[in-house]
DNA sequence: TGCGATTTGTTTATTGGCTGAATTATTTGA
DNA sequence: TCAAATAATTCAGCCAATAAACAAATCGCA
């Protein structure tokens, strides 16, 4: 089988697109391999001769994202293997988030280890964008300077915010009074951080590239992550799902009880008003109900198998879980055919921050032949 | 700008996949330009050489899916273009579809064009699958004998039905009474079927598709069907969203009112109980808002610009629009930056078979090498 | 009428990247 | 000690793209 070109088609495939999927193919495989595995087990899991392998794999050694390490342990006869694995010397992507009460940054390596993690706890209301962002910027600073003293190349940073973003600007972010900030911009305004793309998104959407990272593999789940709002990141097959304009996942204004309590958005019953970080602190009696109706719509509409409750759902899923899947079982369609699974995040408060260093790194392996050409 | 592979990549490529690649672009652009493009057009549309391209359009032409015709009217000097277009006479697809009281053929070809259609209207309960499929066989061989007489070559067919489907296997169609029925298997029973691939989806996706036709382009939207139950289709960039399982859109049971109408579902306040069919025709007067409500959902958790009214929505629709808009406004949290736009559909009732034939022809379309190999 | 300018489409040499077979390297086991 | 086995590299060949030159056909202006 050879692989199929998304389609529809839009723009032209060359010899030089071949070399790039190829080598996001072989940095993949190798990536996702539990052993060590030598070119010639690449080559057979990919379907690849040994010869492309070897040069492909060549490349990718050259331009620091592999290393050859000592192979696992022989099972028989003939040359012994040379062991390949990612390697922790590499690009490294920088984290950083903003949420209501803290600074936080860290630095992701390309094998997923966190190399290093800073945080500020204190009300960032009061300072403004400007204000709070010079100091995350600083955070940052600080991060990127302990990664390359440990010899890392920070190929990037991505910000988790509490908002809604478009391209590069926060539109709107309530919790922390924001209105059309370019944070990249007063970000970069840190000396340390001048020279680095900074991607900002949603803090729920790169909470669920964090829990991403830690199961692995090309899952499909929601993850709703509960802090003063409640947002939800939707990944499928393996990939985050954005939107259209990069607003999904807005579930803690899901209606769940059409003529309910009102809500700051102006609209009554929603989902925020019942299963928020307040709510859950008063021990309201109907957050487990509402996130299961809420969650029923959501695998009605979208089939997901898997919800992955993060944040501050965490603590309290042993209380709710019960009345949660209680309402899955009855509002569900399929829920006869295949249930829906229901389980706690594995990260906590770090899932954010985490996820947005691995968008960086995300973005090199799936496109190391954009890296190789910047360190050529 | 060279094509980005569909990451993470999973399967090696080629020489042989970056032709199939960029046959399926020449294929496409010559399908989305309004006038007859040459050669040259294309190649500077989709930035290949002209003598690529002319290497790819003469396959095309031998594979029978592109024609040269009158070129577009001159507009200076050089030798004149000879225009390229779709082949009218190439590879067809047939669209078959089961729904409560009547069965649906038709056949539509490359260009997009309806070149047969035929319908029963008969109450097909009372019949069972194993008959229905049958009776719905021998009008696709009608309607296959009708498109081979014409020079088409039905490349293969697709079955809307109204229910949940696994693979090629309708798990459950509760108003149909079926339950686990095979259903490419029952109408290849009729001798000119036989030789077929027949897909089958759910009715809602495929009206989708239908109406995806109809405005061209990539677009994004969530098309809802009213029949007797109520399903939606949803579409995201150009491609039908079907599920981890193939289950999603299932709107109708979404839940409007927690404590509402129970439903034939089991649960209560489900959407169908308050905007379905029978619901509309008795003049149901929360149709509006329960449609609203359970809209907004939609667009709060996936961020979708346009909804699409279909099926038994669109004569009704004068009536249930302000009322929807009303709550798409109240309780969509972006509706202050940006509106979401409803629409009725432009097809009618032929939505569903339509987009079942569409679907065989999209995947001509988006692999047209693998119809040049079949008729090597 | 004729010729240069212009545009289309084809031809030809070159390049990049993969394949397959042969070759070299290194180990196990009889 | 040598055959079998496995790993990795080398090299010729192929495929599909590019770039540049060339051939074909028309317009426009003198």
């Amino acid at each position: 089988m050879t692989a199929r070109i998304s389609s529809p088609a839009s723009a032209p495939v060359r010899q030089s697109s071949v070399r790039a999927h190829n080598l996001a193919l072989v940095l993949d495989t190798v990536a996702n391999s539990a052993d060590r595995p030598s070119r010639a087990a690449v080559a057979a899991a990919t379907g690849l001769t040994r010869a492309t392998v070897s040069a492909l794999v060549d490349d990718l050694i050259a331009g620091g994202l592999l290393t050859e390490v000592d192979p696992p342990p022989r099972t028989g006869a003939g040359r012994p293997a040379t062991g390949l694995a990612l390697t922790s010397a590499g690009p490294a992507g920088l984290g950083l988030e903003i949420n209501i009460d803290y600074l936080a940054a860290c630095v992701v390596d390309l094998t997923g280890t966190v190399r290093h993690r800073f945080a500020e706890h204190a009300d960032q209301r009061p300072a403004g964008a400007t204000a709070a962002l010079a100091a995350l910027g600083r955070l940052g600073a600080r991060a990127r300077l302990a990664a390359e003293a440990d010899g890392l190349t920070v190929a990037g940073a991505a910000l988790a915010v509490p908002g809604l973003v478009s391209g590069s600007s926060v539109r709107v972010a309530p919790n922390l009074g924001w209105q059309d900030v370019d944070a990249p911009a007063l970000l970069r305004g840190v000396p340390e951080l001048a020279d680095l793309t900074i991607a900002v998104d949603n803090e729920a959407n790169l909470a669920a590239l964090g829990e991403l990272r830690v199961t692995g593999g090309k899952p499909d789940f929601l993850y709703v992550s509960g802090e003063i709002g409640i947002g939800a990141g939707l990944v499928i097959d393996g990939e985050l799902y954005r939107g259209v304009r990069g607003w999904s996942g807005e579930i803690g204004h899901v209606t769940v009880y059409p003529d309910g309590r009102p809500c700051r958005c102006g609209a009554n019953g929603c989902l925020e008003q019942y299963a928020g970080q307040e709510a859950l602190a008063a021990d309201e009696p109907l957050a487990a109900a509402a996130l299961g109706i809420a969650l029923s719509a959501v695998v009605n509409l979208l089939d997901v198998p898997v919800i992955v409750l993060g944040g501050a759902y965490v603590p309290h899923f042993g209380r709710l879980r019960d009345g949660i899947e209680a309402e899955l079982r009855r509002r569900v369609l399929t829920a006869g055919l295949a249930p829906v699974t229901l389980r706690a995040a594995s990260l906590g408060a770090e899932a954010a921050v985490r996820g947005a260093a691995d968008v960086v790194i995300r973005a090199v392996r799936d496109d190391p032949a954009a890296w190789l050409r910047r360190t050529r």
